[in-house]
RNA sequence: UGGGGUGUCGACAAGCGGUAAGUCACAGGACUUUGGCUCCUGCAUUCGGAGGUUCGAAUCCUCCCACCCCAGCCA
């Protein structure tokens, strides 16, 4: 077994895994797995256990499999399957050969459950789901054992059979293990393993009117696999004891199951109902909405998958309760994108400004830099005019306190050209509005330096007007306005806080002309805006749309807070 | 009132009997042709609470408190 590749921390599961590998419990062995249920699409919780197996299995020398827990037929879809793949595949994750199904062991299972029920620690049960329910008892008075409790091993068997053959129909019996009705864990009272449902199953057909459920399944499904850690989130560790019972009462090969929280997201929920919801109700436009917390979502909004996996890195794992800062994750995006995307320059928000000393005919290849972080990707060419965009929000008349950008009178940089100073202002006669800025330039100052020495406060970023391209941007905020949706007290429930600003869509967006072939999927930093990527479903050539990654940290946008708060 | 689990800075999270890491957030400052990046500085005399053991406790013991999960023929 090779040592650990990184000198990450060890959290408790991998101080554990290490410590197996110390003794030799498992022969030298590392196998976890990650097993979705096929109903919903992955998202970034997910990305948390995801990491976590993988993670260690690679960590470690061993092998993470990656098993569809199909065992509910009427929830499940092919759709799904292929969705988790590309997921996990697109996070950067091999399971080679190791792809698995809980639905390829149906007939094992079938076989185990057949010698429970010889063992006398299975029966079936005739209770409707409603007795069941009522013979469990609560969580503080024990249950009552069921009448059909008592049925001989060849009564069960016989019934068992005639449960897969189809004699019965759907919910009239159940295959019970028989533990311990008294327990005061309720899973231990008597819980269901077999349930007779007519569905098709995506890879079994019509050969099952009868599916095996989850504790039953999951257990026998990591023993057939070779697992050694089996590891799940906390609300699994009520079950436990049932995992450990399967496998002993059947004596065989039994891994180890091991529980740790799952992640939750500061505005936002991650629950596959939830989502569902979302999705269903119409509040986003599908799963991979770029504001949805699903892994497609993410990837859309232009989410590198290494800085998912750093996130999940740096958070750690741990068994409390806990919930991240969504701040951290942007963070951490930020961090990524910074080091490895081109910089661009574009206006979202055009105010046409004309440099009346500068030629009317006269275009100017401006040399910009793509990376500051990086060198080695070099510079490109801009062209400058006579007439060019700006930001509105760069421009205040009457500039507030602080305010470094242009007004009137007041001289500033165009990056990576010239400085250019206010000279007129023109509005719109009916509304008032600001339509044009008048300018002069310094021709002395191309490419932003003045020989004289003298500074300016701002540099602000700018596109030709004749040279520009025409985009849609798509600006992105939080999906729920408050930190923990799950709190609302609203009788809509988590729905009643959905931020209305989560998107704002940006139609005559001007962009530098090299953004005009740009793929779908590629990133580009705005400068002094934030980070964007080209839509992967929506833009076309010629119809750019971007989506808004992430802004830029903002420290003007924070004194404005500050200083309208002061009043 | 049963069973299981968890409590260390606003948020994550180290620490495992020798005197509270780190990260995010936040607040200052330096630098700056992105109000970006980077860099400095500050930010728990205290570890859910109360007792106890010990020269010494977040770490060990006792009691208490708070929060989370469990009554699907879902996973």
């Amino acid at each position: 077994m090779t040592a650990p590749a990184t000198t990450r921390a060890a959290d408790f599961i991998r101080t554990i895994v290490a410590e197996d590998l110390r003794t030799n419990k498992w022969g030298g062995r590392v196998v976890t797995r990650f097993p979705p249920e096929p109903n919903g699409y992955l998202h970034i919780g997910h990305a948390k256990s995801i990491c976590l197996n993988f993670g260690i299995a690679e960590e470690f020398g061993g092998a993470c499999h990656l098993r569809f827990d199909d065992t509910n037929p009427s929830k499940e879809d092919t759709e799904y399957i292929e969705s988790i793949q590309e997921d996990v595949r697109w996070l950067g994750f091999d399971w080679g050969e190791n792809l698995f199904y809980a639905s390829d062991y149906f007939d094992r299972l079938y076989a185990y459950a057949v010698q429970l029920i010889k063992k006398g620690k299975a029966y079936v049960c005739d209770l409707s789901q409603e007795e069941i329910r009522e013979y469990r008892g609560t969580l503080t008075e024990p249950g009552r054992e069921s009448p059909y409790r008592g049925r001989s091993v060849e009564e069960n068997l016989d019934l068992f059979e005639r449960m897969r053959a189809g004699e019965f129909p759907d919910g009239s019996r159940v295959l019970r293990a028989k533990i311990d009705m008294a327990s005061g864990n309720l899973n231990m009272r008597d819980p269901v393993l077999y349930r007779i449902l007519r569905a098709k199953h995506h890879r079994t057909g019509d050969k099952w009117c009868i599916y095996p459920m989850y504790d039953y399944t999951h257990c026998l499904s990591d023993s057939i696999e070779g697992v050694t850690h089996s590891i799940c989130t906390m609300e699994f560790e009520d079950h436990r004891p049932l995992y450990d019972w399967v496998l002993d009462e059947l004596g065989v090969y039994h891994p180890q199951q091991i529980e740790f929280a799952r992640l939750n997201l500061t505005h936002t929920v991650l629950s596959k109902r939830r989502l569902l919801e979302l999705v269903e109700g119409g509040h986003v436009t599908g799963w991979d909405d770029p504001r949805m917390p699903t892994l497609s979502g993410l990837r859309r909004r232009g989410y590198p998958p290494e800085a998912i996996r750093r996130f999940c890195e740096r958070i750690g794992v741990a068994k409390r309760d806990s919930m991240v800062d969504i701040a951290l994750l942007e963070h951490i995006l930020r961090e990524d994108l910074n080091r490895r995307v081109p910089r661009v320059m574009g206006v979202l928000r055009p105010l046409r400004v004309v440099i009346e000393n500068y030629p009317e005919d006269r275009i100017e290849e401006m040399e910009c830099v793509n990376n500051p972080e990086d060198p080695a990707m070099g510079v490109r060419k801009v062209p400058f005019s006579r007439e060019i965009y700006i930001e509105r929000e760069d421009f205040r008349e009457e500039p507030p306190r602080k305010f470094y950008r242009l007004a009137p009178g007041r001289e500033v940089r165009l990056r990576y050209a010239y400085f250019i100073k206010c000279v007129d202002v023109v509005k719109d006669d009916k509304t008032g509005e600001v339509i044009e800025l008048r300018c002069t330039y310094d021709p002395e100052t191309r490419g932003g330096d003045a020989p004289d020495g003298r500074k300016v406060k701002a540099t602000l970023h700018w596109v030709s007007a004749p040279r520009a391209v025409e985009a849609e941007v798509r600006l992105y905020d939080h999906l729920f306005a408050q930190p923990n949706p799950n709190e609302a007290t609203d009788e809509k429930g988590f729905k009643a806080c959905l931020n209305p600003n989560s998107l704002a869509v940006l139609t005559s967006c001007r962009l530098e002309p090299s953004l005009r072939e740009a793929r779908p999927g590629s990133r580009f930093q705005f400068e002094r805006q934030g980070y964007f990527c080209v839509d992967s479903r929506d833009s076309r050539p010629g119809a750019l749309v971007f989506n808004r990654t992430v802004t830029l940290r903002d420290t003007w946008a924070r004194v404005q807070k500050a200083q309208k708060k002061q009043g």
